[in-house]
RNA sequence: GGCCCGGUGGUCAAGCGGUUAAGACACCGCCCUUUCACGGCGGUAACACGAGUUCGAUUCUCGUCCGGGUCACCA
């Protein structure tokens, strides 16, 4: 079959057509060249960049792809920006791009140029948004027409459609050799069909060759063999916008990206976009394609983290549910090189920025997300922070999602501060907070106004037990006593209730005591707090005071008496 | 269907011709402990399957199966 360039036009025709479709397109690729000169970076530094579509909604995935982007960036003394696809006119929504910004800043991936987080632009190489970029686009077009590798195609979405259809024992389906029927027009059928006022794409007049290889390396899965490419794939679209394919080559080369860094669904488009770098002159960019954040669907499947179906994949869900920026960029690392949990262990106190990041180390199947992982992730990091800091990120969390427990914390911040100190400054600090959405609960018996009391007991504690122990006990508290004079007096409980202050002892023969010293502090601990687990009690009790400790204990005891 | 990518414990994963097949999360047990946690110690648990190549394959090749992607005037 024939799929020369040639069609029915010779070079001078390519130049009168390409006259003919841009008579307004006055730049001359040259000029541009010259325009966007070659940055002038150090030796190695890697140009990178996020390229989303406005639409308002910030993916995971895009925090991820653009985490990715950044960190190689900034791995090299290389540059990171914010290029907006907006070509799309159907999916456009007004402050979309800024919403997506704010979010990427929360978690530290920020612009050096390109459209920054209140929208303006910044940097030499713009504009970044490519709904502006239409003129440069268009000396581009008119390049490959001249040059016979594009041509005007009139085909209706009915004629698209019919091509498809007769297409079902095709291997390869599309516009492209045989198929493509605007391919071979004569300059006078395109100046006829022109003048009809019919509205045309421009497409792609592809060199490929099906028994061609196309073969690229890409830095997460080396080496990569594919058929070239043969399909004339439209490069702008009838509103004279272009496709993302013929944009990112323009873009990419213009801007002078070194490392395209996207989600790896655009492998399969990879042999088109050499393809037109080649033909544009350009030289290639290096690729990196991300797998995808997966999410386990029903017993045994897998599939993408959903937009419509998982609130966890709008990162605006963990800015919500209060999750510190640092654990969310810590769980991310975990799953974005593989060596990064040993780099953690041996720096535990580094900068996560200062981590040698690595295409090499990142996965080429998609990892499943885990949420109890960067629960995990995140115990550990709130609790090796100071209560300050806890209660400053907390604060600015809850003045946005969580008034009632802004109101707490207004009311009286020393107090709250000593409430998220309780045991926080020891070697073993507990873990009890995940995220900041956790604290209402968590501190809750320490506020009278949202504290709901629980009688429920464990262990050998009854409410026998709890009546005797109680009655006792609201005798001898006092809130000036020293820890070692608290501890003493509910040990010294134990014994007239047939209870033991030796837990040892108690273990070794259970069966000669109705319980231990344990069990006391339990009845104690849950007539105070109404639950079974919490920090230390003796600073609990300190931070209560002697009226709030009695008064509980007091209602405790009437309920047990009933 | 064509093309491409992937497949090591429940999860994330190291290993890339010879290993007792690391580590982390989760789970279980023990210890520590006034509770719960924390911490410490220990444990259960994996190379998808079948052929080849090889003295030897989780590692290399091929096939099968499974999962994912793509085949738009969406990105």
């Amino acid at each position: 079959m024939l799929i020369c360039m040639a069609g029915g036009l010779n070079l001078t025709d390519y130049k009168k057509l390409a006259e003919l479709l841009f008579p307004d397109v006055k730049k001359t690729p040259e000029e541009l060249e010259a325009q966007f000169p070659a940055r002038n970076l150090k030796e190695g530094a890697r140009v990178t960049r996020l390229a989303p579509s406005p639409t308002g909604f910030l993916h995971f995935g895009n925090l991820f792809a653009g985490t990715v982007a950044y960190r190689i960036a900034k791995s090299s003394d290389g540059v990171f920006f914010v290029r907006v696809e907006d070509t799309d006119q159907k999916r456009k929504i007004e402050g979309a791009i800024e919403v997506m910004l704010k979010g990427l800043e929360t978690y530290g991936v920020t612009p050096d140029e390109g459209v920054m987080t209140d929208g303006s632009e910044k940097g030499d190489y713009g504009p970044y948004t490519q709904s502006q970029r239409k003129e440069i686009y268009h000396v581009f077009a008119k390049l490959l027409t001249e040059k016979g590798f594009a041509y005007p195609c009139f085909c209706s979405a009915e004629e698209l459609e019919e091509i498809r259809s007769s297409q079902e024992n095709e291997d390869i389906k599309g516009y492209w050799g045989k198929f493509a029927k605007c391919r071979n027009l004569s300059l006078e059928e395109i100046e006829e069909n022109l003048a009809q006022g019919k509205t045309w794409t421009l497409r792609l007049r592809s060199p490929g060759d099906v028994n061609n290889k196309c073969i690229f390396e890409d830095m997460i899965r080396g080496k990569i063999e594919m058929q070239e490419n043969v399909i004339d794939a439209v490069l702008l679209k009838t509103d004279g916008i272009p496709t993302y394919h013929f944009a990112h080559a323009v873009d990419d080369h213009l801007m002078r990206t070194t490392h395209v860094t996207r989600g790896d669904e655009w492998i399969a488009s990879v042999p088109l976009h050499i393809q037109l770098f080649k033909l544009l002159g350009f030289k290639l960019t290096k690729y990196a394609h991300i797998a995808p954040i997966m999410k386990t669907e029903g017993e045994t499947g897998k599939r993408k983290l959903s937009k419509r179906k998982d609130p966890e994949a709008a990162v605006t869900y963990y800015i919500e549910e209060g999750f510190p920026s640092e654990a969310v960029n810590e769980y991310m690392m975990t799953i974005m090189n593989s060596n990064f949990e040993d780099w953690r262990k041996t720096n535990k106190e580094a900068d996560i920025n200062s981590f040698p990041f690595n295409f090499k180390k990142m996965s080429a199947s998609g990892a499943l997300f885990d949420m109890v992982k960067l629960t995990d992730v995140s115990k550990n990091i709130i609790s090796t922070m100071k209560a300050e800091k806890v209660v400053a990120l907390s604060y600015e969390w809850a003045k946005g999602y969580n008034q009632k427990l802004a109101a707490l914390y207004e009311k009286d911040m020393e107090y709250i501060t000593a409430v998220l100190n309780i045991d926080r400054e020891n070697k073993k600090p507990r873990k009890d907070i995940s995220k900041w959405s956790d604290i209402e609960n968590y501190v809750s018996y320490m506020f009278d106004e949202i504290f709901e009391p629980s009688y429920e007991l464990c262990g050998n504690a009854t409410a026998e037990l709890a009546v005797a122990a109680l009655e006792k006990y609201l005798e001898i508290f006092d809130c000036a006593d020293t820890k070692d004079e608290w501890f003493e007096k509910i040990k010294s409980l134990c014994e007239p209730l047939g209870c033991t202050a030796n837990v040892k002892e108690y273990k070794q023969n259970p069966e000669a005591f109705k319980g231990h010293v344990g069990d006391i502090s339990t009845v104690i601990r849950v007539a105070l707090t109404g639950r079974t687990n919490t920090p230390d009690l003796y600073a609990i009790t300190a931070l209560l005071g002697q009226q709030r400790v009695k008064e509980r204990l007091q209602k405790a005891l009437d309920f047990y008496k009933q």
